[in-house]
DNA sequence: ATGGCGAGAGGATCTCGA
């Protein structure tokens, strides 16, 4: 089975690389984020169309997650409310950014996780609060299996070597050491990065500036992961970057990330 | 030091992303 997380950065207009990424790649669960889309305008038809299934949590203009799978998935659910109290969740569904289902015995969560602009910043704030709220989240899908696959668009860097320049980052959003903790914090419930069981050196990178050509210069981050449980990790057989996307015409800022169990 | 690019909303030029 295979699994990839992708950010398109509006599923309408990625729509075509999108569906023939699908057509040219075996995959069986796709992890949208930044669909950008209401859900009544999800473009499902061109995926049904393809044999899949979609599970959509969208909003206006930004955020949105999606699932898209070649099989039904169960136990859908949207947001962190469907899981936790609304004490606990308070308006942070407000932005759509949480989307989960099961198949094959896997849970897997598709996470946006908060891009938190700058440091100190109210999004910033909002970011590690967020993170603090996945933690529970995710102590309660725990609870209930013990084979999960956490992807998506992190927003973090998690080492010096998933950064292509690392030496101000102590000062960037998204290489900080606080939110570095926060995500750390999440991960200690049990969950680890595939992509470094198989690749351990720098250089690998799945997200591009659009700006002072980043791409063409490899000026990259790795800000979008697969997190699996102890079982996943030893059962998974790759976990790579598709590069090919980035390189087209309008691409995605973005490359899909793929698992393979 | 700043802005670079791209998308959405709306109908010029903002906000937001990373």
């Amino acid at each position: 089975m295979k699994v990839a997380t992708w950010n398109v950065n509006s599923v309408r207009i990625r729509l075509e690389q999108v569906t023939q990424w699908l057509q040219d790649n075996p995959i069986d669960v796709l992890c949208l984020q930044e669909t950008k889309v209401v859900n009544e305008n999800f473009p499902r038809s061109s995926f049904t169309d393809l044999g899949y299934h979609t599970y959509v949590f969208g909003q206006k203009s930004y955020n949105g997650v999606a699932l898209v799978s070649r099989s039904p998935l169960s136990d859908v659910s949207m947001g962190f409310g469907a899981i936790l109290p609304e004490a606990t969740v308070g308006d942070l569904d407000e932005q759509k950014r949480v989307i989960t289902g099961v198949v094959d015995g896997i849970r897997i969560v598709n996470l946006y996780v908060p891009n938190g602009s700058a440091i100190d910043s109210d999004k910033y704030i909002y970011k590690l609060g967020w993170l603090k709220v996945l933690r529970e989240y995710l102590q309660v899908l725990l609870q209930q299996s013990n084979s999960l696959l956490m992807c998506g668009d992190f927003n973090i860097a998690l080492e010096d070597i998933d950064i292509h320049d690392p030496k101000n980052r102590a000062t960037q959003v998204m290489a900080t050491d606080v939110e570095r903790e926060a995500l750390q914090n999440v991960l200690s419930l049990g969950l680890a990065d595939v992509f470094r069981k198989f690749t351990p050196e720098g250089g690998n990178f799945s997200w591009w500036d659009y700006r002072t050509g980043a791409f063409r210069r490899n000026a990259g981050w790795r800000i979008d992961h697969h997190y699996t449980t102890p079982d996943l990790y030893e059962r998974s057989l790759s976990c790579t970057i598709d590069t090919t996307p980035r390189k087209l015409v309008q691409p995605s800022d973005h490359a899909p990330v793929i698992i393979e169990f």
